[in-house]
DNA sequence: CGCATCACG
DNA sequence: ACGTACGTGATGCGC
């Protein structure tokens, strides 16, 4: 069977949609009429046709050639109306979501790239089916190429081969481009020949054949008035036609590989259409795919009927937890609690689905002997467990005193490494995608029963994808690990916060007085607004920036304004210190309770792999500006006279960078324990690394960390405050030197391009949508995560792995986990056994997983998390 | 609730 | 001609 292409027309079909559809919105006002239309429209054409190749084209005409042609072009067009507009936007963000491949080119329309990517597709002996409202279209008919032209509204087609087009108007596909010369287009502002509408057309058509022809024997035309029309006109007929010719020669750079039709994930798409509140189309794209694995069925209803819900007596209960823990029979749980895990919420319900039968634990209704059977079963490490968010679970169970063991399957984490950007992982999102209609559960055992259902689908999927053993080697062992660390939480001395504030307070009223002096009017400096207009308009400073609502006054702004007026500095301090005094010293001392605060690690947010810290965030705690630093005084051990231990990565990303790309300069560096930065300086420069200044290593450093991140000439340029022509001499050199690193990092892009996505050393795995958008801001910001998210989640996977080992490293000890920070752990540790877990801890980060550079780990220790001083080891 | 800003790695 | 460094979370403003 011959491949078969679906093109469609973007522009022309939104546009059907748009004036075919009533103005539905989403409920703050977004229309969304163009959404629905399209993606119904794309939804069927999916499932008809199942097409091995797709794509949809978008106009892009900044300047288009065919104005350039004639200025006329398109004059009469009205402008796009309000409510289309962003909706294009939309439904980019939609498409790029979907994986589906999207074309458009500064200059030209739809129609052009249709006509180019038509012509190659043919070349291959595909068929094409192209989806449109132009009539236009109808010239690249051919025996492989089939135009379906939308009839009412957009959800009726017509389908248009040669012999339609033959009895319909008995023309040649090629001779639709001489109609439109003669009889021209008023949508398009086509002039066409005055007086040649479409019956006349079609008959001089049948007769010469072409415009050329037509008015080479315009003498032979019946009717004077055409007559004299097709002589006074024959320019503007041959212009005409020139204009409805759609452009094949066009500078577009594509491969059909990148139109491959790909099956995208359901789930993954879900978030984006709630976003738009596209409820019908949701549910066409959960039918759409509910078949994806085994076929579940409409809603929970129909496959729990083989799941029944047992009830049990207390003696029931008994004899049933018995028979788990003896038979090791592995369980689903779903958990209602009161409260949160980490202020010592509880319980109250479970569900369990075990041997296909659900049952329901309710707190209040057991007895204790119940209770504590159920607790001894949650401790037992030989039944396995498969449950949504086992931090949480954790949490609870420490609560009562048991540490949770026999974790088999988390769910949730199952699904942020199947798809690390959807927003939520709770269970009935995980549900979802497999039961389209589910709204809710009804409770608990059925919550239960859902999952037992859902969790093969999952397992497969993580197998699949080569998911597996990061999932349950790395991510559900961590969750433990989190879960203690939280429950532990650090010491924060409020006292020292409360006095670190008043300081603070002092400046930061007199700063407000001097402010207000010095702009000669009160107003509130924290509001963006209102400083911008008091130093750009009433003080009259010199714009530099701007951002969609106004005036830019952001700290780089400011910086180049210091000198121009004398508030600017004090702002600058007052911006720094209200910083420091509201998300820190006040959001912080909201946060204590008993002397301590318990951060919550979110494990499922982070795209790249990494943790992130909520409620309060403590891996934002400042550190590179000495009156922020300060802060880090309150923050200290849990236990008297215990001390802080640290221990940070070293360059880790920097290290993988070199491991990945094998670049002999960048191994060497690390391999001979140099400083990577003087080093790349001393080559960069061209100079030994004895001759590297200060300002050289500065500028060496700026080009590692934007490696990392994807360089740039701006980001560079901006970054160091240099001129783009520097910035790119830096980069130019550097690459000279370190070819592994610039060959390693096309690669990685190019790999990326092919398959839509990234993976770290461990497998993780990262969608990266944006590569495949027509914008090309979206596609570069897709190439910088390609370059950036092995490097960065390489990381966090080592570091993942590093914390387990040395969790577990520390149960002999007197010492216990504090925080994450990305590429540094912190630890309180009992004097007497620092040395050892020290020792300990180096190694165990050091050698978490051993690359082809060494890992090198700094400790400090100290009586707080400021006075942290190097903890020199002894071999 | 989105935006601007700024704290960290 | 455009608009850019990667990944996060908290706060305050103003609609």
């Amino acid at each position: 069977m011959m491949p078969r292409m679906v093109i469609l027309d973007g522009n022309s079909l939104a546009n059907r949609a748009f004036y075919a559809l009533p103005p539905l919105t989403t409920s703050d006002g977004r229309p969304t009429n163009v959404l629905h239309g399209f993606l119904t429209m794309l939804f069927r054409l999916e499932q008809e046709q199942q097409p091995d190749y797709w794509v949809v084209a978008f106009d892009k005409t900044k300047a288009t050639v065919r104005i350039e042609q004639y200025a006329g072009y398109k004059a009469q067009r009205k402008e796009t109306p309000e409510g289309l507009r962003p909706q294009f936007d939309y439904l980019k963000e939609i498409l790029s979501e979907m994986d589906i491949p999207m074309l458009e080119l500064a200059g030209y329309e739809a129609d052009d790239l249709i006509a180019v990517v038509t012509k190659q597709a043919e070349a291959q002996g595909m068929e094409i089916q192209i989806y449109t409202g132009d009539r236009d279209a109808l010239q690249l008919i051919s025996p492989k190429t089939n135009i379906y032209l939308t009839k009412k509204g957009i959800s009726e087609v017509e389908c248009y081969d040669e012999h339609v087009l033959w009895e319909r108007y008995q023309l040649r596909p090629y001779q639709i481009i001489d109609l439109k010369g003669l009889m021209g287009d008023s949508s398009d502002n086509i002039p066409g020949v005055p007086g040649i509408g479409e019956k006349t057309a079609l008959k001089l058509l049948w007769e010469f054949e072409t415009v050329e022809g037509v008015l080479a024997n315009a003498d032979k035309v019946s009717g004077k008035k055409v007559q004299s029309n097709l002589k006074e006109y024959a320019d503007q007929a041959i212009l005409s036609k020139k204009l409805a010719t759609m452009l094949n020669e066009v500078p577009l750079k594509f491969s059909l590989d990148d139109l491959v039709y790909r099956c995208s994930q359901a789930i993954k798409v879900l978030p984006v259409l709630q976003k738009y509140d596209l409820k019908n189309v949701t549910r066409l794209w959960q039918e759409r795919h509910k078949d994806d694995g085994e076929p579940l069925g409409e809603n929970l209803d129909a496959v729990l009927e083989n799941w029944p819900e047992r009830t049990l007596t207390q003696e029931g209960w008994l004899a049933q937890l018995e028979q788990w823990q003896s038979r090791k029979v592995p369980l689903t749980l779903a958990c209602r609690y009161e409260g949160t895990g980490l202020q010592g919420g509880h319980w109250t319900e479970w569900g369990v689905a075990a041997q296909s039968e659900v049952f329901t634990l309710i707190r209040t209704e057991a007895s204790q002997d119940v209770i504590k059977s159920w607790l001894e079963l949650m401790g037992n490490d030989l039944v396995p467990k498969t449950l949504a968010d086992s931090k949480t679970v954790a949490l609870l169970l420490a609560n009562e005193g048991v540490a949770f063991k026999g974790l088999a399957l988390d769910l949730s984490l199952a699904s942020y490494l199947i798809q690390s950007s959807r927003p939520k992982f709770a269970p009935l999102d995980l549900v979802k995608g497999y039961f389209p209609n589910q709204a809710a559960f009804k409770n608990v055992a059925e919550e239960a029963g859902a999952l037992v259902q859902v969790a093969p689908k999952f397992e497969a999927e993580i197998d699949s994808l080569g998911l597996s053993r990061l999932l349950h080697d790395i991510e559900e062992p961590l969750s433990l690990v989190l879960a203690q660390t939280e429950r532990h939480g650090i010491a924060v001395d409020s006292e020292q916060l409360t006095s670190l504030g008043e300081g603070i307070s002092i400046t930061l009223k007199q700063l407000e007085q001097d402010i207000y002096a010095l702009a000669e009017g009160t107003f509130n400096i924290n509001s963006p607004k209102q400083l911008g207009t008091i130093l750009f308009e009433k003080l009259g400073l010199p714009t530099a920036k701007k951002t969609k609502t106004g005036y830019s006054t952001d700290a780089e702004t400011l910086e180049e304004l210091r000198l121009a007026h004398p508030v600017v500095a004090k702002i600058l301090d007052y911006r720094q210190l209200n910083k420091l005094m509201s998300t820190y010293v006040n959001g912080l001392l909201a946060q204590i309770k008993d002397g301590r605060i318990h951060t919550t690690f979110q494990q499922t947010v982070a795209t790249t792999g990494r943790l992130s810290s909520t409620e309060p965030n403590l891996q934002n705690i400042p550190i590179r500006l000495e009156q922020g630093r300060q802060l880090r005084k309150a923050f200290h051990s849990t236990e008297q006279g215990w001390v802080l231990l640290s221990a940070d990565y070293s360059q880790i990303e920097l290290r993988i960078l070199a491991h990945y790309s094998q670049d002999p300069l960048l191994c060497e560096s690390f391999a001979l324990g140099q400083d990577v930065h003087t080093r790349t300086a001393a080559e960069v420069f061209g100079i030994s690394l004895e001759a590297v200044t200060s300002n050289m290593r500065r500028s060496a450093k700026a080009v590692n960390f934007g490696l990392v991140y994807g360089l740039t000439e701006f980001g560079l340029s901006r970054d160091l405050g240099i001129p783009r022509k520097e910035s790119k001499f830096y980069i130019e050199q550097y690459f000279k030197r370190y070819s592994g690193v610039k060959r390693y990092l096309e690669t990685v892009v190019a790999q990326a391009k092919q398959e839509g996505q990234v993976r770290t050393l461990f497998n993780r795995l990262r969608r990266i949508p944006e590569l495949l958008h027509p914008n090309r801001v979206q596609r570069q910001f897709g190439e910088r995560i390609a370059m950036n998210t092995p490097v960065q989640g390489t990381a966090a996977d080592i570091m993942k792995l590093a914390m387990i080992k040395v969790a577990e490293g520390l149960k002999p000890f007197r010492a216990a986990m504090l925080l994450q920070v990305h590429d540094e752990l912190l630890l309180q540790v009992a004097p007497d056994d620092l040395e050892s877990v020290a020792r300990m801890l180096k190694d165990k980060m050091e050698n978490a997983y051993p690359l082809s550079v060494p890992m090198t780990v700094d400790c400090k220790v100290g009586p707080n998390w400021y006075e942290m001083q190097p903890f020199k080891l002894m071999d």
